[in-house]
DNA sequence: AGTTATTTACGAATCTTATCGTATCGCTTG
DNA sequence: CAAGCGATACGATAAGATTCGTAAATAACT
């Protein structure tokens, strides 16, 4: 039973390629490469072929209607978030979600974003 | 500059035997193979040459004073989920804990886990 | 002491990730 | 049409992770 959507977690290289891709949205690997150059140093052909394993593994989709193909994440950034988190929940906090929380937040955490994480349990327990 | 401390970020294979060592202190191969054979089936091999490379790496460290070397975590269990956390975070959130922690926390969150976390906050904004 | 059991050390085999070079294909343009 | 440019495809390489078998060392037992 292998799993069609949700369950592939990226590797750290095809993460930053997602990020671009949710960033941008459906890019060919030439626009792909040219946002990941501005952070880092990469070669053409390296972002070509992440993208085309990522293409096997169902983390992107392509339109291969033009010569250039057009790559576009598969699954939204919001499912993939909470993946990696249940992932980690999972592997490292025994699975509970408060003790990553609570370790989450600390004394850098902002007044306002206290804020908003409040606003949401109020809406939550309704 | 190499870090000595708490920058190498433990593999899952590693993790699981750092939550191992956490939760019962420090033990032998023997004790952290046979805990691991709970849920897993694992060579006794397996589990020493990967304490061996946690060694290396500093993730454990380790008393040969007797034959059966005794092996602890080297960094406690609270320092390690923060650098993972904070991984996360750079990696899948834009550098926003409010963002994880807003898609942490769901439907399938408990009360008992909600009520843990606004004592948090509560805590935090004194 | 000699045999057995336990442990560490070493290294091989496999798999995955990451990175690129080279080849090739298909337009475009002179 | 031929040459060149921009693209994909393919394969090679190197490093890290994971697994385990075998050998060597040490302890324990009869």
């Amino acid at each position: 039973m292998a799993n069609e959507t949700a369950s592939v977690k990226p590797t750290e290289a095809e993460l930053t390629l997602l990020n671009i891709l949710w960033k941008t949205g459906p890019a060919t690997v030439r626009q792909v490469h040219d946002a990941v150059s501005e952070t880092q140093k990469t070669g053409y052909t390296t972002v070509l072929k992440i993208l085309q394993i990522m293409h096997e593994k169902s983390l992107v989709i392509r339109d291969e209607s033009n010569r250039a193909h057009v790559y576009a994440a598969a699954n939204s950034e919001v499912q993939t978030q909470s993946s990696l988190i249940k992932d980690l929940i999972g592997k490292a906090f025994g699975g509970s979600t408060s003790k990553l929380v609570m370790r989450a937040i600390d004394e850098s955490t902002s007044k306002e974003e206290i804020k908003d994480i409040r606003e949401l349990l109020d809406s939550l327990e309704k």
